[in-house]
DNA sequence: TATTGTTATACTCTATAACTATA
DNA sequence: TATAGTTATAGAGTATAACAATA
């Protein structure tokens, strides 16, 4: 039998156990988040996004501005009014202007939008045990903990290359990104 | 009334260490897949789920049936129909039917599909190297991957509830259903 | 009748850029 | 000038159901 068409010896290949964790946390992940988005449209209509939304919401003390909220949630702003929209639309949120700020929108979370996670919350984490939580030890979930959070604020310190946190006015030149035959 | 707007003490709450167990994972593994798909869009204009395409026919002989692809890969058969349309359009992979089944596609990665993964890995891999493996040890990969692998498994194993593998053959059938494609 | 795969369709979500308004 | 947010637009991706063809 041939061995794999791809070679990657040339270029500081992954040894296969990082690969592995890669790979093994990558398929997880995702098919958690089908799971849970499937969960919560079912039961709530509601997308993952708008969940979180709601979550941050009720996890405080109701109240945050668009910028606040897009921190963690989203990846691109409009994408955020686009959500905040729907939510506002079907009631669970309201927004209003700031008053210490009047470019900011302060989004509040309304009774409805309190009831609805509440009744979703508990079939959310019944999912959220059953795929993912029932498979770890005690050990394994304070070790994932862990692990996962020096991961994420990794990322949200060191911004991927490029990707400045808003257009930025003056955009550095992306390197190596010369006219690539891209395909085509 | 300062505490958070929502109560979880009525349905067996999760403690604080399994949700944020969940809630790193999550954002961390949503992080990851943005700035690897940002790449890979960027590199060599393709998404996720062509490159893990890709992936899986090169790290074999180079050939797969559909059905084998759709394994793991993607969450609906159509959505792999369609991804599998645009690898054929670019060249990357072709497709004919099996010849020892009938009904059954062979896809196959051609050259260029072998050269776009070769120039696109190096890259991805040191995405992947500096956004999740640079910050974790040795004994924290083998933790990381032993875990993620029995989490995936068992999702695998066990199906969601209500999602039938394909539209389960036992429905009965309703009478006035047929009639033209609804129009418009 | 069950399985493999495609197609038609409708919809959700996202991202970029241009824009307004306030600090 | 920089920041907060919206809007317009356009494209990518997905899921469901109906369909055709082979086993």
């Amino acid at each position: 039998m041939t061995g794999p068409l791809i070679d990657l010896s040339g270029a500081e290949p992954l040894e296969p156990e990082r690969l592995q964790a890669y790979f093994a946390l990558t398929e997880a992940a995702s098919l958690l988040q089908h799971r849970v988005e499937r969960h919560l449209r079912g039961e709530g209509d509601l997308s993952g996004v708008q969940f979180q939304i709601l979550m941050r919401l009720a996890s405080g003390d109701g109240r945050a501005t668009m910028t606040e909220l897009a921190d963690g949630l989203v990846h691109s702003r409009s994408g955020l009014t686009y959500q905040a929209g729907l939510l506002e639309k079907a009631g669970l949120v309201t927004r209003a202007p700031s008053e210490q700020d009047e470019r900011a929108v302060v989004v509040t979370i309304t009774d409805e939008g309190v009831a609805v996670i509440s009744r979703v919350l508990p079939g959310h984490i019944d999912v959220v045990r059953r795929s993912l939580l029932d498979q770890l030890s005690d050990d394994d979930v304070r070790r994932l903990a862990e692990m996962m959070a020096r991961v994420r604020d990794h990322m949200r310190a060191e911004p991927p290359r490029s990707a400045a946190a808003r257009r930025s006015p003056s955009r550095a030149p992306v390197s190596g990104e010369a006219g690539g035959p891209a395909q085509a």
